[in-house]
DNA sequence: TCCTCACGTCAACATAGTTGACGTGAGAAT
DNA sequence: ATTCTCACGTCAACTATGTTGACGTGAGGA
């Protein structure tokens, strides 16, 4: 055992000289990322899964036969880098792929009822952290949330 | 040269159904992470550097003479994690450690001149992004995104 | 004087990403 | 009909960032 500090799970927010003005944004952007996730990837550690696994239940959930070069593209990451995490969740039957009959040049993806029940026990997890932050701000505190992150979301 | 789709390196937002009211606002977040830090990455490959580099600097930038054991605290890493990309740090000179006269338990680090220059343009990269995201919004917004930030950083 | 234990380092390993190489089969070109 | 091409998907090798475990060292208390 050799963690004197850091045994808070949740990483409280350091304090740091603020040597710019937007410091302190730069630092709740970090911070906020972390704090919704963080209850999500415990969930899914708890099932032998992690961030990566999420993203691909997540995306397939929402695009059910979706091909895997279709999701390579929605991720942003190369089709190899796909390869491992995929190959474990249709390892373990959260994901299933069906060649269609007369075109099997790709396959199609779809959770199986076991992969949309973690995908929603994870996705909860990351909701409730903003549906909690939401209501302390009401709803035009939240617009302003996703107008914000909009324009820094399409920054590119 | 295999890569048919995704050559766009700024991962345009996928359009995705929506299969619960926030998930437009989780989508967001993750894609807020991403554009914060997209150009500040790629400034940073070209100087051999990557993201947990920068945290350090970062970190080491706010905190001059912190010890490793801070900054690991800070970070939220283990200590074992920040020993390789700090040696490298200190090995190009970005970070200078002396052990003060009678105490040398413990390191205390600081950023070289080189180093401030470095963490500098970095997190000049993330901070226009924001400043160019609050300007959209004006003041009102921008500090209603960082009430909902705080709430969300806070969880845990 | 001895013990303890925080500090920092090294070694081994897991995971997530990268590039490169390649088999296969659909569809176009000839 | 035959051949070419090239997207699709897979496998292998490598890099980077993190983890846990083991350990040397020296400060400070018993």
């Amino acid at each position: 055992m050799q963690k004197t500090a850091s045994q808070v799970p949740g990483l409280h927010r350091a304090s740091l000289r603020k040597l710019h003005e937007l410091d302190g944004a730069l630092e709740l952007m970090y911070y906020g990322w972390r704090g919704m996730t963080l209850e999500a990837d415990a969930y899914l550690a708890t099932v032998g899964l992690s961030r990566p696994h999420h993203r691909i239940l997540y995306v397939v959930a929402r695009r059910p036969d979706i091909s895997i070069g279709e999701l390579i593209e929605v991720l942003g990451i190369s089709k190899q880098a796909l390869n491992r995490p995929l190959a474990l969740l249709l390892e373990r039957k959260l994901v299933a792929a069906k060649r269609s009959p007369e075109q099997h040049r790709s396959k199609l993806l779809r959770l199986t009822a076991a992969g949309q029940k973690i995908e929603q026990s994870a996705s909860n997890h990351e909701r409730k952290v903003l549906r909690d932050a939401f209501a302390h701000v009401g709803a035009p505190g939240a617009a302003a949330w996703m107008a914000v992150m909009g324009a820094i979301a399409d920054n590119s």
